[in-house]
DNA sequence: GATTTAATGAAAATGATTATCATTATAATA
DNA sequence: TATTATAATGATAATCATTTTCATTAAATC
């Protein structure tokens, strides 16, 4: 009978990791299972205990060494929203990008993703990208938007 | 005769200090007078050098509480640009407000501001916001737009 | 199954930032 | 101008996230 994280079928992201010549390990798999069931941001201590979990012989070491792998191989994002930690998530799924941006509440530190971008926005940055690149000779790669105020709940309260 | 920053003319952020009850200090006018007087992103301790070479007497804990103090009070804008620490700087000078956007090499670090948005970039932008604030319920006080990838030198060094 | 070497985990080190607390200096008042 | 209340400071220690070190373990190849 396969096991939890043992003998399951082979997920998407073995080729990445064959093609890179990187092992394919336990503490590997459950940080990447961990990360794609969650939907959340998470801190690489999250991320720990998390792991801890299902399999407490991971160390927080690891954590950190899977996750710095993870975004050199563009597997997943990091995000700093300013409170001391930085954050990490998937980058995407074993097809569907799932790029988005996000709202931060500065005062519940709650953080709402979003997908659906608004037309402007996707004019806004097709437009910016293409003058930046022209203007200062700079290969643009990526990029992120983040937009800080006071969520539904919190904007309430301060009334 | 009027020194350094002794007996100079009053500075247009007086009036913010006193009104906010805070009192006017020897390390919170060098603090500022250095973040004026550099156009780069200093961190913290590029600040305590540059202060400290100036007025020595000043330590750099003074200079995280004041750059702490100038983020309340919307004088400085503090920044994370990926590389573990945090970057200020002036948010306005006495009258025109300076909002720029940046342009960060993932190779070398190299930011470069950029301020020159195009009318129609403006525009866009604060459309993207209402629409954002309706849909979320979100109160939409600031925002950061960082674009990431490879400068002029980087990109051509990779060829 | 044996071998090679990348990957791991425990512990210590680092580096940025924050808290503590006795001392100093600003600004208001006499 | 001298006095006074207290905000601000600076030295030090503490914190906390992240990295480094190095001996040990386990993937992948033979």
């Amino acid at each position: 009978m396969p096991g939890r994280w043992g003998g399951g079928p082979a997920k998407w992201w073995h080729g990445e990791f064959r093609g890179c010549g990187y092992r394919i390990t336990i503490p590997r798999q459950i940080i990447l299972q961990v990360l794609d069931e969650s939907k959340e941001h998470l801190s690489a201590e999250d991320i720990y205990l998390k792991v801890h979990n299902i399999y407490p012989a991971i160390g927080l070491t690891t954590v950190y060494r899977t996750l710095e792998l993870l975004i050199t191989m563009g597997l997943v994002y990091k995000f700093d929203f300013g409170d001391g930690r930085a954050r990490y998530e998937l980058s995407r799924g074993p097809e569907e990008p799932s790029h988005h941006h996000h709202l931060i509440c500065t005062n519940c530190g709650r953080i709402i993703d979003y997908t659906d971008f608004v037309d402007e926005e996707l004019e806004l940055l097709k437009k910016t990208e293409k003058e930046l690149s022209k203007k200062y000779n700079f290969e643009i790669k990526n990029h992120t938007i983040q937009f800080y105020g006071l969520c539904d709940k919190c904007s309430n309260d301060k009334k």
